[in-house]
DNA sequence: CATGAATGAGGTTTCATTCAT
DNA sequence: GATGAATGAAACCTCATTCAT
């Protein structure tokens, strides 16, 4: 058994190690550009050991994608948990995830970028696990609305997931804009750090029941 | 002059028939599955002759793309004249959005799955192109946003050039999510027309001034 | 000595397990599609063990067509025993291949597409057997063949070597067409069943001394 | 007109250089072991270049041997019309065929080897096209065989059509043995010249009518 | 004896783009 | 202007075989 587990944890250092350098080479040239020999050779193993690992090079990008989604997940959990009411954990939820992205800009980049294309080609097995994964987060934003729905700090207009899954998306789409869109503001003089510092601003009262009050009072 | 009139307005012609026929395979098969054969196939022309109308392919996937937003600006300029205050165009603007979106599925999903990966290899020419337009259609929501600022239906705490960005891009990302994130509302059993149409009235207190009155009131 | 002999009647079992699986997979799949991984799940050894048992994958496919080989060998022995006159013999050993290819098709089928390239790169070892293996089973046709001319059931003006190696490899042959041959006669209204059940009656006059009496008169 | 009919010819042209230079290098070689590329280098054009006259490296394997079996079909069609009697032109058909395969011992060879897998995995234009030529030479044999039974030179017991096939498969299976087979009759010392040029000899009696006289009696 | 992780060569095919006609 | 033949780079993935454990 001693056996069996030291190979497991064995199997699943390389498994890092490869994605670990697929990511450095995707995050600096691109999906298109990296082949999997390029790969193979910064992590210096044979092309083929690469496919004990990774159905294909698709799949390699999905554990990549994966590993900072779980990553990300784990980070906003803990964070989360310090608000006190359900609104303050909504607004630690968005500041989080502005604070991944610009952490993890890279990353990000790399998401926005070919995710929507890769996710279309996505093999079975990996659409399950991010099914699961999926299914693992979401009661979490869900509850924190709910909560704040019973505090009486959140709308309650809502259908509570509807709720969860606007802020959760708006989010996360626009802490990553992709080029051109980038190009729409910094073209009128925004900077992209303007950008993302104002959203919880503006979401607050989308989000808070008394704006007024939940949001500091917007009028000025 | 007559000639050269008639000389351009066929090119037009036949740059259109073009775009038609691309558009229409790029829907049904995607861009990687469509060759520049498939296309001149398509539309009874020679491979080559393609290259008289377009620098690439990349650049014909740009033009439609392209015809396709001046579509929506004209259609959404239009329609926003109707409003009668800033807030009001601001919800003709989301809701116009939200229509298109529906009504051009195939569209919007091609845009959302292809444009984050091409748009990074756009050439000097078209990205121009696409700076010039931007910049003819962003003061549109801005101005509606700063009239509705002075007439007192909108928020007067933000840039209201930040206020009209996140309108617009929200409203854009979440009509057009990627098919992984499909899946993350699906999963929890909201479907994709309860998740569009509840846009406005979620957005709505985020961009109006007194949101109880603005937007209906929102306790319930 | 008696464990060695256990040994060896081991080894022996495990290498006909192995014979046994890849033979189901090949029949199945053709050589080309399975891969020594698959032969290894089959049998539930790893792939390392089929080399303790084969030199090779082409080996191992050697092995395969020698067993059957082998097999056919030993059945055709018996059964030409039982027959009178050297015609007789030589007649039975046409029917006896015939029955033995409509009973194991999948491997006729096998051995005629696969067998022509595979012997090509057929290692020294392997060869050798062959030989030996073949030298082992001529003399039989040979004698039969020899026994027909003494007895004057065969015709005498061949050399007995050749008249018995054409009856066996025109029957092997015959009964296993390629699949493009076999349209051949399928297309002129021919079914696989007449095709090598006539045969006997086609051969018999180009083996028999007085066609007439000992073909049964062929006048109609 | 005249462009369209250079052009023709031009590709006519290309296409049989490349089908040269392919068979070349496939009968040294061997299917396996030659690439496109080589064959690219081989006739000084890219390798994309080649399909454009050829699906698959498979199909241009299948047009090597389509057009020495059309070049066959001829010959023989052409030497057969000499015969007088329907047995004399089966004859003549069976030398033909020997005849032809001494002369091209690689191409025989290579058919034998190769063509059994390849023709397994054909697609369905190359499929046609087989069926089609088989089609247009088929009926020579038969329409031989039907003279042959009515001027009484050829025996009447048996299906025509099957009579033909038999001779045809018999004798073309017979001249080209693979290399295991070889062996066989190499080892009992018999040489391929003998082995080929005693086969009509020992067909005539199964092919024709009154063995005695036809074959030349073969009692000796 | 048994294993299975690691290897890495190897080849087909596709397709955007060019350019001579 | 229109054509389409020619190009050739580029990359994925498979798999027989080896060898350390």
């Amino acid at each position: 058994m001693a056996i069996a587990d030291r190979r497991g944890r064995e199997k699943e250092q390389r498994r890092n190690t490869i994605i670990d350098a697929a990511e450095k080479l995707f995050f600096s040239r691109g999906f298109d550009n990296v082949s999997m020999e390029d790969i193979a050779k910064e992590v210096e193993l044979g092309k083929g050991t690469l496919y004990l690992y990774f159905k294909s090079k698709d799949s390699l990008f999905f554990a990549i994608i994966f590993r900072r989604w779980m990553d990300l997940g784990e980070s906003i959990t803990e964070k989360v948990s310090h608000g006190k009411t359900g609104l303050e954990k909504v607004q630690i939820m968005i500041r989080s995830l502005i604070e991944y992205a610009r952490e993890n800009a890279d990353y990000t980049d790399m998401f926005t970028t070919f995710w929507p294309q890769i996710s279309l080609r996505m093999g079975e097995e990996d659409a399950q696990t991010m099914r699961e994964t999926a299914m693992k987060y979401m009661p979490r934003v869900h509850n924190d609305v709910v909560e704040g729905i019973e505090d009486g700090s959140v709308r309650n207009d809502l259908d509570p997931r509807l709720l969860g899954i606007y802020v959760e998306m708006i989010t996360f789409y626009i802490i990553t804009p992709n080029p051109s869109a980038k190009c729409s503001f910094e073209a009128q003089g925004i900077s992209y750090d303007t950008y993302v510092e104002m959203l919880p601003q503006f979401l607050c009262p989308a989000v808070a029941r008394y704006s007024k009050k939940e949001c500091g009072g917007q009028d000025q």
